[in-house]
DNA sequence: CCGGAAATGTGAGATTTACTCGTGTTTGTG
DNA sequence: CACAAACACGAGTAAATCTCACATTTCCGG
């Protein structure tokens, strides 16, 4: 359940590594998560299947490699913003801006991954943790923000968690299914227009 | 697609329907959907697997047919609430306080069929589709609230939709998943209280 | 440069699982 | 009672996941 089986010792074994995420990520976003199988993700790798079995126990590894590359770049990229936030001080209304517009970028980034780690996959124990170990982290963040911003309220840790996922699932619609007519800057407007006025009470 | 081959005519036939899809209810909730297979549910049913495919067409048949009778019965009691809401016309805080807590209620009520539909299933198309039309039907409902209350805002639609992911996913996390220390009853009224000061502006 | 050991690559096939189809059984009806 | 329609059955099929015994390549001490 770990989601490797062998760590690649030599550059050639790192190549087919590669290569197979590569090719598991198009056929993924192609033909969604059940409609790839691991026989055709060795082909259009180049490999054997045999090899893919020596690197990934089962097709979910695949979907955990991909979703432990997804979330440490996303860590790294809300990381940034945190720290300049600490450095520059803005006020509630930017802190918030920001935020959202990070997050908003990073859901168009790449919204087949996106798509495909949060729609089409069953969520397996393991990739549930590792999401909840992200929103961890990004409460604990948010929640040295509402301090700082003097808007943390009686209870800051469940305040900051509860607006990380509020935030998330309306950032996530926004941007992935924008219904009917709204187009997403507007969503994202009012996302930003609720926040503040939520948090400045 | 359609999530049922044939409906029956007997009470002989009902019964096999219902055992099957209890069995299923059972199984999906013990094994996750991944882990239980058709004939597993048949066995369980005490039919046979050629009766099971005789009423739904596939595996995520049973999926679709659960998740019909799951989103019918929140509609109708959410439909309820409403209904007294319109009646009564409460100010914001106890509206926002009914509205939650009839949502936490259906969370809890069971929450393995939400831990089902919402993480261990690959959201197929339809299921997705069933879900954003509760979610209309629902934002529709608490627009027609904001604009009762006078809290509308300048985009009335936007904002309940928001609202009403926002709650969905604060909820769900709160009931389903209360992280370290923090129990559930703090998380709800940390929400009211969010969700009030959010509108209050 | 040599030779063996470790790492990596291969693909036929064993196993599992969703799903079909021909056939047998029960129920409603005149 | 007879006949048809509805219902139930379960061995068998196609397709997917995953294994394993063996081939090839790379590494490294002598």
């Amino acid at each position: 359940m770990t989601g490797i089986r062998k760590k690649p010792r030599q550059q050639r074994s790192r190549a087919t590594w590669d290569a197979i995420l590569e090719a598991a990520a198009q056929l993924f976003g192609e033909q969604g998560y059940t409609g790839t199988t691991t026989n055709k993700v060795a082909e259009r790798a180049g490999v054997s299947i045999g090899s893919l079995y020596q690197y990934f126990p089962n097709k979910e590894a695949l979907l955990l490699a991909l979703s432990e590359q997804h979330m440490e770049h996303s860590g790294t990229v809300l990381h940034t913003v945190f720290e300049h936030l600490e450095r520059e001080h803005p006020g509630l209304e930017e802190t918030v801006s920001r935020l959202v517009d990070a997050a908003v970028e990073l859901h168009r980034h790449n919204p087949n991954m996106h798509r495909l780690l949060f729609e089409q996959t069953p969520r397996s124990p393991t990739l549930m943790a590792r999401f909840q170990r992200l929103e961890s982290l990004m409460a604990a963040a948010v929640g040295a923000q509402l301090r700082r911003l003097g808007v943390a309220g009686p209870r800051p840790e469940a305040r900051a968690l509860l607006l990380v996922q509020s935030l998330e699932a309306q950032i996530h619609g926004a941007v992935l299914s924008p219904p009917d007519g709204a187009d997403t800057d507007t969503l994202v407007t009012e996302i930003k227009a609720l926040c503040v006025a939520s948090l400045a009470s």
